[in-house]
DNA sequence: AAATACACTAGTCAGTTGACAAGTGAAAGC
DNA sequence: GCTTTCACTTGTCAACTGACTAGTGTATTT
């Protein structure tokens, strides 16, 4: 009973800091700002999560995972000689999952180069076996292409839902809309494996 | 004399901000972070930028000042009939531009969605004329695709840039080596306009 | 029913923030 | 040569930062 309301509690403050802090940045946050969204006191950030780093990674560590829930097991399973078709699907599945979840684009962006320990970590624990699944499922492609091939990918996939904001006041379209998210989908997937 | 002296002086402001804010985001970083980095005193920034605000609007300036530079004429020379070869060229042009100033992307990933007035002026006064051009030039394309082409094609073109040393620590590749350029510049070219 | 455990709050700390006020000194104008 | 201009520095301000300490109240254990 404590111990289930403890981890909503737990759950409730990474929630805040990843939405604050894909807003504006690690730095630009303050923890007080964050409790402030979770409804909680600021000395209870410190209780659950000794400090703002921690906070940081426990944050890494549920975005991650949400990834991992919605693209873990289709991406693990398509090998280099997967056919076209199955490559095609993981790819569009991916790009439902930024559009449903800019916040993991803007995470990444937003750690900038400045921290070499979290850096280091956040390469080390989670971005490494992605790439890898990555690596993996293309492994049709000519092996110098793969490194342009993930980042062209990841790059394309996010940045029209990650500027959100953005976005809607230039193009006019929205970028939350089920129809764009399939149109573009359609178009990265039929540029990255042609039919 | 004394005016060169300013503007000399102004341009290493702004040159310390850019890259200062590039890396951790406006909030995050102090105007004396931004002195010391110019090796002037913090008193100068509020003397000759009065507000941190109106700092940011003079990096933003001079960073799209550098592309227009980079790629203005070559982009607005492009129409929507123009033969495939002189679009590839103009693609080129521009993956060398995000490569030679990763800071660009940086720039505009980091300015989230929390500062209404700002994402505004941004877009009114320098994302929409680049936009406008290269509608433009991609108008062989159906209407419709040419957000996804656009937010496809900047993302792509830029990730792996402005993620530098995220790139260079998982993947192992350099993306400051010219080969890594070329080698990116013909992989996107080959993927959005095929020959 | 008394004792313990512990999720949680309030208050406090030194250090940092953006902006401003007052002063300095050297070049430009007369 | 005297005055004015102005790029620039120093010092100061209230407001805010992350982390810590000392508590409080309620559920669990004995």
């Amino acid at each position: 009973m404590r111990d289930k309301q403890r981890d909503s509690t737990r759950e409730k403050i990474v929630e805040a800091a990843l939405s604050a802090m894909t807003e504006t940045g690690f730095d630009a946050v303050s923890t007080r700002a964050i409790a402030q969204r979770a409804e909680v006191s600021q000395g209870l950030l410190t209780y659950h999560f000794a400090t703002k780093d921690a906070l940081w990674r426990a944050a890494a560590d549920r975005l991650f995972a949400l990834q991992d829930e919605a693209v873990g097991d289709a991406m693990q399973a398509v090998g280099p000689d997967a056919p076209p078709e199955q490559r095609r699907e993981v790819l569009r599945r991916l790009v439902r999952f930024n559009a449903e979840h800019p916040e993991f684009f803007r995470f990444l962006m937003l750690q900038g180069p400045e921290d070499d320990e979290r850096r280091t970590w956040l390469i080390e624990t989670h971005l490494m076996p992605v790439y890898t699944w990555f690596s993996n499922m293309m492994g049709n492609l000519p092996p110098q292409d793969i490194p342009h091939a993930f980042y062209a990918f990841g790059g394309a996939s996010s940045v029209i839902f990650s500027a959100q904001a953005k976005c809607s006041g230039l193009t006019g379209i929205d970028p939350k809309a089920e129809a764009t998210i399939q149109r573009h989908a359609d178009y990265l997937t039929n540029l990255m494996v042609p039919e």
